[in-house]
This record gives structure tokens, C-alpha cells and sequence, in this order.
DNA sequence: AGCCAATACTTCGCCACTCGATATATGGTT
DNA sequence: AACCATATATCGAGTGGCGAAGTATTGGCT
């Protein structure tokens, strides 16, 4: 697996406390991020469509509110593996800078 | 300034030692990254020229090497800025996943 | 009652970027 | 002679991000 976008990865990482609908993952992802990413909807439900038919995520039940539908999803065990994955290969990443001679602290 | 991409980033990182030209750079990146990334060409040129067009990097000099030449580029200040801005939010996005209960130690 | 903001999902099209392929050239190794 | 590493440049295809427009409901404020 290659590297993660951004976007991908906060969708995945606001999973992972349980199932959340489209728009919540998007609060959800703004939240962890301390208000720095912000999930432009286009990219959510395409994103969505990608990870779904990759298997990362899967659809956790679907509700109708208000006459509307409402779906939920899930992270799946592959898409759990894969963004714990990206957080590592972030990290190592971000050694390359900090940890060299001279370098500010983390 | 919103997120770099992975080739971006790692560029921006091979340059914190010094002056490379474009092959050097190639390398230096497969090595820092423990062979995990290998810019393609296409990728390295492109991203040298957005990267010099928005003053992140600049042409050090110009040698000619067989009548053939070789440019080197050096990072400039807004460039060691960004890429300490990135590796702070990569170190802060894996926080996300590994600093939560249950979570594996990186 | 009327209006606006927030919630909520979908689709469209533009644009930026990645990357493999291709081209070109030299020097060292087998 | 063939091949590989070094070295740069460009093109075209494909992926993905994003803003906009469209649709629809609920709840609060005036």
C-alpha cells in the first residue's frame, strides 16, 4: 500500500472510535484535527466510494431520517491496518526532519 | 499552507543536508525513507519546478558534467519552515491513532 | 409566518499532481 | 558488445481533491 492522502487519513482515523455517518465524519475529522482539516464534501463521498470498494470501510447499517436516507460506516480490520500504517509511516517521516543534529524539538 | 505530498515533503527533507541535483535527490530520498520511496522522474521534475516557482527550493548552480548539465538545488528558509510544518502535522496526525486507548506503541 | 443556519447526501467538472514511458547521452562493468 | 547506473527532460493517462449546485429537513430567531 502506498502512502495515504490526507483526507483519506482522517476519514479512516475518525472511524475509528465507532460508526459515523457522512457529515459526522466530517465534524469528526475537524475535531481531531483542532479545526485544521476540513473535509470538503466532494472529496468525503468520493473518498467514501474508494474505501468502501477497497474494503478499509464498509456500510454499517442505513437509516431513514426525515424521509431521507442516512448511511453509516465503519472502519473494517483491513482499513484499521492501514491507517495504524500510515500513522507509522508518518511518524517515521516526520524523523527524518526532527531527528537530526541541530533540529527543533517535536 | 495546506498539506504537501508525500514526494514533496521528502524532496523538501533530502535538501536539509545540503545542495543536490535532481538524481542526488532521487537517492537520497530511497535512502532516508529506508527505500520506501522512489521518485518516479516524471514526479521529481515536475515537483522541482513548483517547488522553485514558489520559492521553497532554488537553483544552488549550474555545472556541466560530460557538456551535459546538472542543476543543484538548495532549500531556502520558507522551504526548512514547510517541511517542519509538515513533519509537525504528521506528527500530530499520528498522534490521532496511536495516542488512544488500545492503541499499539509506535 | 418568514428566514436563515445547520444538518445531510449526491453529482459534476476543473485542476493539480503522480508516474510510467520515452528520449537522449556518457562512462564503467561484465 | 551489451548492459547498467548516472542524469535530465517531456508527454499523456489516470487518480484524486475540491468547490459549486442541487435537494431536503429541522430548529431557532425575528
Amino acid at each position: 500500500m502506498r502512502s495515504m492522502s490526507e483526507p483519506t487519513y482522517f476519514i479512516l482515523a475518525a472511524l475509528l472510535d465507532g460508526p459515523l455517518h457522512g457529515y459526522a465524519i466530517i465534524k469528526r475529522a475537524e475535531e481531531q484535527s483542532g479545526g485544521r482539516v476540513r473535509l470538503a464534501v466532494g472529496t468525503l463521498y468520493g473518498a467514501l466510494d474508494r474505501l468502501a470498494g477497497s474494503g478499509l470501510i464498509a456500510v454499517d447499517r442505513e437509516e431513514t431520517v426525515g424521509g431521507r436516507p442516512r448511511r453509516y460506516f465503519r472502519i473494517t480490520e483491513d482499513g484499521a491496518d492501514a491507517v495504524t500504517e500510515e500513522a507509522q509511516r508518518m511518524a517515521r517521516a516526520a524523523r527524518i526532519v526532527f531527528g537530526r543534529p541541530g533540529a527543533a524539538p517535536a
